[in-house]
DNA sequence: AGGGTACTTTGACCGAAATCAAATGGAAAC
DNA sequence: GTTTCCATTTGATTTCGGTCAAAGTACCCT
């Protein structure tokens, strides 16, 4: 996940490159710059972005809505490696092909730099690389997090794990502290939620009713979701209370 | 893993860092720079060389050895959550505080810089911090090939795949092609095997046993590997037999 | 050589999650 | 309004890997 990298955007427009280009040291010709060759698109929920082994012309990043990369065996089996929301970045500058599926969960946008240019610009502008590496490290400390997850917790623990990151990046918008309740909508399916944890749909729709009996969590509809007390919901997840668990 | 991040090191040392500062675009002062605050630290099998939480006042590679990183929940569930190689770094810039376990899983000796004045040196020199960058996005690829296996492949395919990329490391450092029988030490003990799949000890050595039984590979004592037919094994670990496996 | 220790293998049994199957619910389409 | 389609829930059964327990094996150390 990449849920770390995350910007206020409220005064600098939707991209972090070019967010942290004009607040932090660089010079106004930069921002022209990558402003001139970057252009937005808008693609449908279910649409597939981008398909393993494809050749990729463009790195870019998250304006609104869910994608997620997937990547899948031959016989179907398939396992979500990242999530990514808005003004997480995607595509990676000195690599051809894609390793793997990017699709949208939702409906999205996204403000793409063709890929060339924006190679170049990292060769001249030193700062975008330095911003990269901190965006790409904190994604690789939530993969390494979710590996964690994968490996050996239970299913209860799974789903609670991943409430827990969707509760907490909404409470981190709508809210300042973590006291009170949290509400929020599920962006995913109970399959692609399965996907995303390694487990089949059914075991996580009966883990959700299970949560939901044990009053962890209260369901309005199959999305609305309201956590009374996001601290039991991390001990359910087998967190530390205190926050230690990277979004 | 990381796997891929490795260099050629034969004409100049052992350090990726500095390898590159060499080899690529930088001035002979930058390779001073460096030179004059790197030193080195040795580890015996079993230490801890970093704990989850601690101050992290050092960036470094690995030199020879394995270490790995490894993650710990409070009822002692343990996940590797990556296999350092020589020539793998460690660390972050920019970070404070160790999010995981470092363990040298054999012997050790590592590379190390103060990370202050390496801070200061990424500033300076770009091309480290775009070499850095490099490194960690084939960190990430590793990290979520390593997700598939851990969500959605079985007990036997993830020892497969583990003896894969042991076996593919071990080849292409002593053999050219992938061609003929290969034949490596597990640097692993079960257990270690067993946190980095997400399986219990046990678990492991029956499936060991069954892969033995099976003729895909044969052992000499309890360490000593030999894989008759590398793309048998491949089929088993699950993957294209086509290399499409990110190391 | 003997004895200790740590690592590994193997067996018996159990349980959590997968699989197979059917029912329910809810929203869009007719 | 009701039909259709999908997402979701729930139930019955199976299975893979975990747990508990007991040997087996190799290496080290006097």
């Amino acid at each position: 996940m990449t849920l770390k990298a995350q910007f206020d955007h409220t005064n600098c427009g939707e991209c972090p490159i070019r967010h942290r280009a004009v607040c932090a040291h660089c010079e106004r010709d930069e921002l022209e710059e990558l402003e001139g060759i970057k252009y937005y698109r808008s693609f449908e929920a279910g649409q597939t972005i981008i398909w393993s082994g494809d050749p990729m012309n463009f790195v870019g990043s998250v304006v609104s809505g869910i994608a997620s990369l997937t990547q899948t065996m031959e016989d179907g089996r398939t396992q979500m490696v990242g999530l990514l929301l808005p003004s997480d970045f995607v595509g990676r500058p000195g690599r051809e092909i894609a390793p793997y599926d990017v699709v949208a969960t939702t409906d999205l946008v996204m403000c793409c730099f063709r890929k060339k240019p924006f190679e170049e610009m990292m060769v001249t502008t030193p700062h975008i690389a330095q911003r990269l590496l901190q965006m790409t490290l904190d994604e690789l400390d939530a993969a390494r997090e979710w590996m964690l997850v994968l490996g050996r917790k239970t299913a209860r623990e799974k789903i609670a794990s991943l409430l827990s990151i969707i509760a907490r990046r909404d409470a981190s918008i709508h809210q300042s502290g973590m006291a009170g309740p949290i509400v929020f909508d599920l962006p995913l399916t109970r399959e692609a939620m399965a996907d995303y944890l390694g487990l089949t749909l059914e075991t996580v729709s009966r883990q959700i009713s299970a949560l939901k009996k044990d009053q962890v969590i209260t369901l309005e509809g199959k999305r609305h979701v309201t956590i009374p007390d996001m601290g039991r919901l991390m001990e359910e997840a087998g967190d530390d209370t205190d926050g230690g668990f990277l979004v």
